[in-house]
DNA sequence: TATTATTTTTAGACTTGTCTAAAAATTTAT
DNA sequence: ATAAATTTTTAGACAAGTCTAAAAATAATA
């Protein structure tokens, strides 16, 4: 068993490993958990005891199996959790997830499945990322950023980069929302941004928030 | 803003408080908690100097009307979650507490209200105990023990006062639930059993389990 | 009421997770 | 390749919450 704060070492070198090559640093974590690295160091000794993450002095740590297990299952609480909020209790999306960053750490497995029933065995969270399934496995969608289409291509907005607070409102004020059909009309050279098509409005947005929208490719019409 | 651990002892002290009458001693807190009476005195001085329990050294703790609002809504978000556990996670009323005892300290105001609303702002959990309101009131509820009828006399069951998993299993399985009318059928006076009628079915039960079950008088038919 | 038994508190120690400051290793730059 | 800058680790300290063992206060009993 695990603590909240291996629970949550576990889930930050998790979501560091999926950026880097190579063992993820000490200072790395720190950042990532607002901590400091001495106190990384001492927390990435006790995980190396217990087996789930493989660290050698001076160069970095990785997650073993166990350890990826481990910290798959916490990102499955948190991203179910997530929808629980939003799609049963009225959370706005920027809302949920202060509130799901203690949820995660409810132990009782009856708990999740059940919870994974309920919800109709989601596959994604409200900000569009995967949910691990039981065995910590995440299905991969093709997925651009908006800011890579060209003019007339289109694709329908599957999640976020920044999944900030205030990134999130500005989205929601904006009416732009996971699901809807994105279409590029015209692209600025000069400052790089984009004049769209959602649903049926047509909006322009600046090439920063067009680099945080995640796309899946539309192909038809 | 209080730990988990503080809350835990406000807890105790709330529970404990409604059938003692005077302090709380030490030694109930320190059973209750499965803890060290020393230990109890350490937090019992912290929880003093944040003004949520009052405490002279040797005469017991009481909470203040802060730390009773602190305590009973510590209980009325135990009690909103395990009514989400039976009603919306198909949970046995005997399997909630231990997942309870955690969904319970989880902080965000907005969560509970948007829970109790879900669930229709139930009054009582799965076991028949009282949900506090938002400023920790409870509804008394006039109830008297089974054990305390006269023969002919019926009422509804509303409740548990033992609330042991062994106990709730046991009633499960002789189809004994909350909501259910009793009539005491014959009262044997060398071993005080009961003969009772339930729903449609005739049933003989020990003393021990017509002391643990809450009745409400139930008048004419 | 004096003595014994029980309850409660104190004193000191331990664990977990954190921190600061200094030392050691690694990387970068000249 | 050596010096400078950066990163990482060590050493020692601290806070929260707990424990054991001993001392102090209260309650029970003869």
């Amino acid at each position: 068993m695990f603590t909240l704060s291996e629970e949550n070492y576990l889930k930050a070198i998790y979501h560091l490993e999926l950026d880097t090559d190579g063992g993820v640093s000490t200072n790395a974590i720190a950042e990532k958990l607002a901590t400091k690295a001495s106190s990384v160091t001492d927390m990435v000794k006790k995980l190396s005891e217990k087996e789930v993450v493989l660290y050698k002095k001076y160069k970095g740590v990785t997650l073993t199996i166990l350890g990826k297990t481990v910290a798959a299952n916490v990102v499955r609480k948190h991203r179910l959790w997530e929808v629980f909020l939003v799609e049963k209790l009225n959370f706005s999306w920027h809302e949920v997830h202060e509130v799901a960053e203690q949820l995660e750490h409810i132990k009782s497995s009856k708990l999740i499945n059940q919870l994974d029933r309920f919800l109709g065995f989601p596959t994604h969270d409200p900000h569009g990322d995967p949910i691990p399934d039981k065995d910590g496995n995440l299905k991969i969608v093709e997925k651009s950023l908006l800011s890579t289409l060209s003019k007339n291509e289109s694709g329908i907005c599957i999640g976020v980069d920044d999944s900030s607070s205030e990134f999130l409102q500005f989205l929601d004020k904006k009416g732009i929302t996971l699901g809807k059909k994105i279409t590029i009309l015209d692209k600025e050279d000069f400052d790089d941004s984009l004049s769209i098509l959602i649903g049926d409005k047509k909006l322009s947005i600046s090439n920063k928030i067009a680099s945080n929208l995640y796309i899946r490719a539309h192909t038809g019409q």
